[in-house]
DNA sequence: CTTTTTATATTTACACTGTAAAGATACGAG
DNA sequence: CTCGTATCTTTACAGTGTAAATATAAAAAG
């Protein structure tokens, strides 16, 4: 019973998701219903039904996705980083985190936001717990392993507040949003070092 | 025209209000609807149109009056704190912050959230502003003016950051929450103090 | 190849939602 | 007292997510 073969449609699990991910990149996130998706992958609104228990189980798997190539995306900002300080594979980890919540950030809106339960979708908790672990191993290789779990919350919690203030469009007018970013992780590692 | 006298109801425009924050606080988000704040007024689910244009601009009168309330809330933490010096003064502000996004987390994800946009309600725009303002001086005494505005937002991004993994439930289990949080606090502000 | 079973998709239905327009009501001004 | 108008209710409409009944087509069994 592994193999999860097409019927009639042609594998439309793997279709709501693509559509429902492209939906979320191309309208206004209200617009983006249960029906809409199932609308952009021709199928009728009750067919995601037989895949999907409810709307909130296809955008937690959307989520988890999401969770999958923000890891991809950091890690390979990682390999890619010149320097080879652990602050400098940090603060690139930084830069790409940032990009990826300005890049996607109806998918990151899902990753942390309210409408996903962690509780409901086992993939979201696994993929995010994958996230979760990379970070710290980047930031145990700053303060070590001893204090890298609540470092890496401190990493997190002042990377994670200014993509949502940016995204939200919460900070004045008066920062420059790109020295905001760059000033930020500085602050943000210089407070990793400490005692 | 300017006082807004109850004609049939009784100034409805602030049942409707308090109404609408009495039920973000005792009842799941997805649960508030426009019709169920009427309800909870007593009138027709109709009734609002006259006072507000739209849901929304219902949702963001209370989350500027969210906003006065945490300004209030960090002042006074401000106030009581015991020490006279500046970062002392900040960490009070960062845990009445935390508490202040704890105990109002619905109204809290208002105020920083996508479905109130800043530009739709001029009270918003005012009042988040004034919190900004009441922050950056907090952090200028800190780190003198000239940084405050860039220092500001690294502040507000960790607390934010912070409050919403939590309320999320973002964070992994094996993190302490209490210790979390005084320890956040601790390397923001040991962040602040670099050159 | 035919029949049966099962998974998949559609249709229909229900209880909601926010918003808009038309009708009733009661207050304030004249 | 009358009139106008702001307020509230009623009704209506286009959506939504979800559930159940129905149709269909593929796979499995004979």
């Amino acid at each position: 019973m592994g193999t999860q073969k097409p019927y009639h449609h042609g594998d439309l699990r793997q279709q709501l998701l693509l559509a429902g991910e492209q939906a979320l990149l191309d309208m206004p996130i209200d617009d983006v219903s249960l029906r809409e998706i199932a609308r952009r992958a021709g199928v009728s609104h009750a067919a995601p039904k037989h895949h999907f228990a409810s709307m909130a189980d296809l955008l937690g798997e959307i989520a988890a996705r999401g969770f999958q190539k923000f890891v991809d995306a950091l890690e390979s900002a990682a390999e890619n980083s010149q320097s080879q300080t652990a602050e400098d594979r940090l603060f690139a980890m930084g830069r790409a985190y940032l990009r990826f919540a300005d890049d996607n950030s109806a998918v990151y809106g899902l990753m942390f936001g309210q409408v996903v339960k962690m509780s409901m979708t086992p993939a979201l908790t696994k993929s995010s717990y994958e996230a979760w672990t990379q970070l710290e191993n980047a930031v145990a290789q700053v303060t070590g392993a001893l204090r890298a779990p609540i470092a890496a919350t401190h990493v997190w919690s002042s990377v994670h507040g200014l993509s949502m203030l940016k995204s939200a469009r919460r900070l004045p007018p008066h920062v420059s949003l790109h020295a905001v970013e760059e000033e930020n992780l500085r602050m943000m590692i210089a407070g990793l070092k400490e005692a």
